[in-house]
RNA sequence: GCCCUCGUAGUUCAACGGAUAGAACGAUUCCGUCCUAAGGAAUAAAUGUAGGUUCAAUUCCUGCCGGGGGCACCA
């Protein structure tokens, strides 16, 4: 790629006006009248040569335009450079050729969905654990947030050549689960049908969580059924259970294909319960843990942490002894270089303490796990919380947003099949795109009427730029207007020139996990093509360059379709 | 109290230590014989505060102010 040889002609220019080389930067820069590549290595290196920034430029490039010209002693011969200028306090300008972007335009269309693929990854095995929703609790729209970043990271990563093994952690145990069988017992499911089994479910947890929060004696009661659950000694208990924990797992696995998402591995806590315990017990002994009031705990005080509990005074392992038991299995089902957790960033501190005692208990894999978080969704009126009950399921919000894409298309001429693919494409499109437009890890304040808009910045405005393209294609196709390279425009538009920067963003993207990244260089991208559209007629038979034109409009949709992929967004054929 | 994190247009977000801080919504104007107006063109509008490091700071460091999270038997 351009990029590397440009970096490896600046490193030998320096070389030779005996410079040791200090890490510059080569970037595009923000404005395109300050080139195609940017670096700024003179400003960099002035301090150390004691030169003149753009003395110290003017020399760089006098060697650079050696190497340019005689490529009898330098492989890179920089053909693709046009040309090399200096401006402001001493960066260093690269403008490329003509040829150069006709060729990437050449190259996207040659290579199709490949292009934009990387090896940043190449062989590497990568476990990812998003979306944890809990049996027994609602799926809400922070598991979505959960969902859209972890799926867009697998997809990253996949890009990169990895392979990829999804999963996702369920909490089938524990006092959000006693909680709910207590409401349950209390008043039983009324199956003639008129609430739903989960929001049922649903209702019931919250019940059980403010009697735990308002008497105490009630809360002893459903720590007693905890006991219970956790020993499997209570039959009624255990069908209630069995009930519930089906009913959650099944309902979960209606929603995860309408997110585009397909787990390989499935964990429960309550399998890893006995695992953790079983840890715990042996790094007891080890004086890895302590006891202290009747409860093993890590002293996290010694490394600058906090002390957490891992088995509680009941002697019930809590969440922290069964994430132990959780790496442990994740070591022995899938050999992973790489072990990356999505959770949301109230566990920041906590995962701290974890990864520390993995450091004792699985010293080769600790540096192999990585904790990414994201932010807390909020709302302007304040939080929303399953405890209490005033939780927006994801289940719903797909659903409301379904019927705001349906009132939009409502008197488009499409048939049924059309419709149907509309409504599922562009609701998930707007929710993950409001996700995802923003760093993982920040707070979402979430606005049902802005967050969730079809127009402008948008999941949607993004699908609608590819379809638009893709209806010029066929156009093109019916009027015998086939891509070429024949014709090419002297002037290189800055569409043109975006297109070209693709597999740079996509590869800073996954280097920095920074799926944003990805959405703002589409919004641009995407901008660029609309006011292309605008301006110039693409398919016109009486304009030689038309067929250029063309190429460079499959060329669009060729890079939209891969970038929404890698969003976990896909495009509809009409909309 | 201690620890972590975030303060960018009226609002919601971008910006690998770089050049004139980008968008969108909202506001004010325009563009309908033409490949999808879920579109395009234009105007006004922002780095919490005080220092420091640097050729260069929204970005790094320190203090202050403000929001959020965490700090033992929840997950």
């Amino acid at each position: 790629m351009i990029k590397q040889k440009l970096q490896q002609a600046i490193g030998d220019a320096l070389a030779d006006l005996k410079i040791g080389v200090i890490d510059f930067s080569l970037e595009y820069p923000n404005d395109v009248e300050h080139g195609d590549l940017s670096t700024n290595a003179a400003l960099i290196h002035a301090k150390i040569t004691k030169q003149n920034p753009r003395v110290l430029a003017e020399k760089i490039v006098l060697e650079l335009e050696k190497q340019r010209k005689s490529g009898v002693f330098r492989k890179n011969k920089l053909s693709e450079v046009e040309r090399i200028e200096i401006a402001g306090p001493g960066f260093i300008n690269f403008y490329f050729t003509r040829e150069f972007f006709a060729k990437t335009v050449e190259q996207i269309l040659k290579d199709g969905s490949e292009y934009g693929k990387n090896n940043l990854h190449k062989g590497r095995k990568v476990m990812i654990e998003y979306t944890d929703p809990n049996p027994f609790k609602p799926f809400h729209i922070g598991h979505l947030m959960s969902n859209a970043i972890g799926e867009t990271i697998s997809r990253l990563f996949e890009n990169a050549g990895a392979e990829v093994k999804r999963a996702y952690y369920g909490g089938d145990v524990g006092l959000h689960v006693a909680k709910a069988i207590w409401g349950m017992m209390k008043t039983p499911y009324d199956k003639s049908g008129k609430e739903t089994e989960i929001a049922y479910i649903g209702r019931v947890y919250a019940e059980g969580n403010t009697a735990f929060e308002s008497d105490p004696i009630l809360a002893d009661n459903i720590k007693e059924i905890n006991k219970k659950i956790f020993e499997h000694s209570d039959a009624k208990i255990e069908e209630l259970y069995k009930w519930g924990r089906e009913i959650s797992i099944k309902h979960f696995h209606e929603i995860f294909p309408k997110l585009d998402t397909r787990f390989d591995f499935e964990f429960y806590e309550s399998e890893m319960a006995p695992i953790g315990m079983f840890l715990v017990d042996e790094f007891l002994q080890k004086g890895i843990f302590e006891k202290s009031e009747g409860a093993i705990v890590f002293k996290g005080e010694k490394y600058g942490l906090h002390t957490r509990v891992f088995v509680n005074s009941q002697g019930i392992p809590t969440y922290e002894a069964k994430e132990l038991g959780l790496a442990k299995r994740k070591i022995e089902t899938y050999p992973f270089d790489l072990s990356i957790s999505v959770t949301g960033n109230e566990q920041n501190e906590y995962f701290k303490v974890l990864l520390k005692v993995i450091e004792f208990i699985f010293p080769e894999t600790a540096n192999k796990m990585r904790h990414i978080s994201h932010g807390m969704l909020r709302f302007a009126e304040g939080k929303m919380s399953s405890r209490k009950g005033n939780v927006i399921t994801g289940e719903s919000l797909i659903h409301d947003v379904e019927k705001m894409v349906a009132e939009k298309i409502a008197d488009r001429e499409l048939n049924g099949e059309e419709k149907k693919q509309i409504l599922d494409t562009v609701a998930i499109a707007a929710i993950k795109f409001s996700i995802l437009k923003q760093a993982p890890g920040n707070d979402i304040i979430f606005d049902f009427e802005k967050s969730l808009s079809f127009e402008g910045d948008s999941g949607p405005y993004l699908q609608y730029g590819s379809v638009r393209a893709n209806s010029v294609l066929q156009k093109a196709k019916k009027e015998g207007i086939k891509p070429s390279q024949k014709n090419i425009p002297a002037e290189v538009s800055e569409f043109e020139k975006l297109l070209a920067r693709f597999e740079e963003v996509v590869e800073h993207a996954t280097v920095n996990l920074a799926p944003q990244n990805i959405v703002t260089y589409l919004l641009q991208l995407s901008g660029e093509f609309n006011s292309y559209y605008v301006a110039n007629k693409i398919v016109d038979p009486t304009d030689e360059t038309a067929s250029y034109k063309v190429a460079l409009t499959a060329g669009f949709v060729q890079i939209m379709n891969h970038g929404l992929k890698l969003l976990g967004i896909s495009v509809p054929e009409k909309m």
